[in-house]
DNA sequence: GCTTTTTCATACTGTTTCGCATAAAAATAA
DNA sequence: TTATTTTTATGCGAAACAGTATGAAAAAGC
């Protein structure tokens, strides 16, 4: 989409777009909406504070940019996790490890899910975070209902339970998790938590696989 | 503990104290610890900046007692939730809907549960928030644990389950309403995901009751 | 080499922030 | 009334804050 290498006319960029955009988005993971400083996220990015209104616009903005990244490489990681093949419960263990991957990311300890730690701060603040937030969090509920009622047809799951609640339920234990993982707790306890949650969703743990 | 009425030699202040505590809390848990500013604060409570300090301390230490003030009112009502009878499914209904109470009080729309809106919040930043909160999760979970215990060995649950894994489970469950809770969902939708979480976890829903 | 274009670097402006100093106000004690 | 005690009220001061103006630096075009 965007010219390289060739011919720019003016001075080079001392940055990277896409890293200083990772790295601002970070610090917001971190210490939230109010609580990174513009200073912060100077430091952070490498890029002085011109450089950053000319890239993303003021701090609102850049944002709301941070916010739809996170969601774009949330929402690959999670279309790769679903892709793959398995039972019920391989693909469930694949998608909450794939939110685990998310979550523990960062020197610091846990931060959790970036919609729901640093995004849920603002979103009673500002309603458009809030609208985005909730989106995101739709968006999954519905991929997982769509998974779960797939699976039912399939009669992985009986034909009794409701996929739409069961899968809402499903989706919401990604939160839990984001909030314990920003809690401090380890990826270990974690983990832990992945089959017993599965095996609640996918009724009796007829077999279940374990891998490192 | 304290003196009221009788005879306190100086100027009367001019708040309650606890009422005061109560809206500097309803502020962090909308806006955060850094999105609060101390005029903020001091608008809420009516108290003016030296009352405020006098009374609590600097903006750190306000906030710490507001997360223990949070709590112990938190814990007051868990534990009127688990003290009436019931099956367990009725014992956690109970406990969800309690839950709910606090995650949807407050006049701007959800505001989830403190410990895991404002308190998580400074979590990454402030190691000694991140005890307390991590303490509070697992003060509950420890209490549900002893409550799944309890009931499986009245024959509740089938003797294969795993108690402590089911209940740090159901414990998650609540982090998930408070995450949703703030994303703006109706009291409607909430509750109508409680009867679908108990029965995951007390197994088949041989009969539920409801009430409004 | 000179101009043009784009970005970087420094530093500034006005506002907001937190915490506190100082003094007035409102009560009791003598 | 007068002194003492405790709280309120005003507002100060240094630092941090978001955003911008100004000019130097680094590239391409000519």
């Amino acid at each position: 989409m965007s010219e390289q290498s060739a011919k720019r006319r003016g001075r080079p960029r001392a940055y990277d777009p896409e890293v200083a955009l990772a790295r601002a988005t970070e610090t917001f993971w971190e210490q939230g909406y109010a609580g990174a400083s513009l200073d912060d996220l100077s430091a952070a990015t490498g890029m002085n504070r011109p450089s950053l209104y000319g890239a993303f616009g003021d701090k609102q903005a850049l944002f709301k940019t941070a916010l739809d990244a996170y969601m774009d490489r949330s929402r690959a990681a999670m279309t790769e996790a679903f892709r793959g093949g398995g039972s019920l419960g391989e693909v469930l263990t694949r998608i909450y490890r794939t939110a685990l991957g998310f979550y523990l990311s960062g020197d610091a300890g846990g931060r959790g899910c970036f919609l729901t730690s640093a995004g849920l701060g603002q979103a009673v603040i500002d309603q458009e975070v809030r609208q985005t937030v909730a989106d995101g969090l739709h968006e999954l509920d519905q991929a997982i209902e769509a998974l779960m009622k797939r699976r039912q047809a399939r009669g992985e799951l009986p034909p009794t339970v409701d996929p739409v609640a069961l899968g809402r339920v499903a989706s919401m234990m990604m939160n839990a998790l984001s909030v314990r993982a920003r809690a401090g707790e380890t990826r270990e306890q974690l983990e832990a938590t992945i089959p017993v949650m599965v095996a609640l969703i996918c009724g009796p743990p007829d077999r279940r696989d374990e891998r490192s």
